[in-house]
DNA sequence: CTGTTAGCGCCTTCAG
DNA sequence: CTGAAGGCGCTAACAG
């Protein structure tokens, strides 16, 4: 079966330490004995068990990460910023991405792989939801793009970010079309758009305004494109401030109305949030949120709580900052 | 610190064993003894160290995968047919998305976490361009969606599928347009979009037969949607067959033309290839591969070699078959 | 039904 | 510079 160290030493002539000493690379070693070990596990095809070594060291040297999905820049960007954290510490992460309900039950056990891992990050997901009550995790934990009193956190201000966009919006003095994010219910959604939301309306409640009209559609290009759509066919009287709770949805709309000869600026205005790539790109007006940031912070809060340096939660909140660009400029 | 075994055993006032039978719900056990040990985990919160479970069974119970992203449809169909294999045999599954080249240069390393499971699977991925030869991992090794003669692989036969595809469009009698994909130089892309091509190309020229025009784009939907907007600024000249990639990209290529008063069937057929959700509702044609057949023989694979049942390498290839739908039926 | 004990494979003192 | 030995936490015999 699979050798170890001690069959790998019998093979070298030496004892079990000297291996040891070679798998990792421990000086006052003579040359003459790694040789002799190097050699042993090469045809032995030797390779370390990892978990006996993470028992014996009381650690595995990994984090896990929940997150809903991979694959969007929004959570590229985030794991990116994760990452350069974690490699200046040489922590490895492991990614678990929570989509079915039988992939859920089967998080909630302590027995569940996300486990052996010496910290838990939680992205976008509310824990509260996802388990009932607490995750069966007893070492740090970090939350991050999401919120809760008990656990470390490192988000948005999304309610200030919506005020902002309100703010924005009704400087531009025209009626403003709130393109809205249908949530699927019972879906572990974050409080990200719930926030916006909310910051919107009572931003603009507050000048006793409503937006005109409110549409609803699902958080990507594509869905965006479905309201570009729905526009052309119903067109609204007159230009129309667009606010739209994200910058994909966003350039969804604006792409789709440009193709159609609508001019932004002109005929419309537009803006979302996050300030994603391709806003910048598009020339999007938008509300920038660091996503790269928030989650270099929250890697370092995970880091700092391994190390026994954090003695009271944590809740940090990154501030929005409007990016005017032209699609809400005014020719 | 963290509580073992012995230290619950000893507030329950029982031998280590009785903890042991109560954690893993053996029977033979006092229903007395099962409540004492019980109140003394929750008292002292003890959780068990899996590590140390994993060396004493040999085994850790879990499966890892190697894939570009998750979150889109592909993925997310393969990986639920992986899963319910997986969930017969209570494996679990954890995730390792392959961006960056520091994040690689990681995975080469035999101490990656990616290598603390009881099996691999690598999929969409090249493995000898991800390693320099060899993954460092000595355990069984299942490849998907790509395949190579050195490992177990599951893999569509996308030659064939690509000559069908081409046959389709032949017997539709109109001049080709061929919506190829743009592949990112440099990356680990798999071989899927160079078989279908070569298939489709082969095909065609047997009948002396060359695409009137061949465009390239990114195999998603806005990618169709760029090619679309492209055909509306430079119409062809007359109704043409569109032999589109990947669905995805003839979706949007489809939804663009139709918004715009275009008519499939009509004014142009499309077709697409893979048979995903969407494609189904748009009543697009396409060659249909089955994807989560294809997840769920891999992870059998997988199973059956973790069962010391595979004495040879496996090259299972599954047939495409043709489905047609209204976007290339004449009227 | 229950407690004692021997490892699983590894690393690290501690002597030499 | 090197080998022997103990122990990380857990479970599965093996005795009682």
């Amino acid at each position: 079966m699979k050798p170890n160290v001690k069959q790998v030493a019998k093979l070298a002539g030496v004892g079990t330490s000297t291996v040891s000493r070679v798998l990792n690379n421990q000086p006052n070693i003579s040359d003459e004995a790694r040789e002799k070990v190097l050699k042993a596990i090469e045809t032995l095809g030797y390779t370390p068990n990892l978990d006996a070594r993470s028992l014996r060291y009381g650690q595995s040297g990994a984090v896990s990460i929940l997150l809903p999905v991979t694959g969007i820049p929004f959570y590229d960007t985030l794991l990116s910023g994760i990452y350069s954290e974690l490699e200046k510490v040489d922590l490895d992460l492991a990614f678990f991405p929570v989509v079915g309900e039988n992939r859920l039950r089967r998080y909630r056990e302590v027995t569940s792989i996300p486990y052996r891992a010496d910290g838990l990050l939680i992205a976008s997901l509310n824990p509260e939801r996802m388990y009932q009550g607490r995750p069966p995790f007893t070492k740090p934990i970090v939350l991050v793009d999401t919120h809760h009193k008990d656990y470390h956190s490192v988000s948005f201000d999304n309610l200030t970010a919506g005020q902002m966009a309100a703010q924005h919006a009704l400087e531009c003095r025209l009626p403003i079309l709130f393109v809205d994010i249908q949530e699927i219910p019972g879906e572990f959604e974050s409080p990200v758009f719930a926030d916006r939301r909310q910051g919107i309306l009572t931003a603009l409640s507050r000048h006793g305004i409503v937006p005109r009209q409110t549409l609803y559609t699902k958080a990507s290009l594509e869905g965006g494109r479905k309201i570009g759509q729905h526009l052309l066919q119903n067109p609204l009287d007159g230009p129309h401030f667009i606010l739209a709770q994200c910058d994909d949805v966003a350039i969804g709309i604006l792409r789709h109305l440009t193709e159609a000869g609508q001019q932004a600026g002109q005929d419309f205005l537009i803006m979302g949030f996050d300030d994603n790539q391709d806003a910048q790109q598009a020339g999007l007006t938008t509300i920038r949120q660091p996503v790269r940031e928030m989650g270099a912070k929250a890697a370092q809060f995970l880091v700092q709580a391994l190390n026994q340096e954090l003695h009271q939660l944590k809740h940090q909140q990154f501030p929005p900052s409007l990016v005017v660009r032209p699609t809400t400029s005014r020719p």
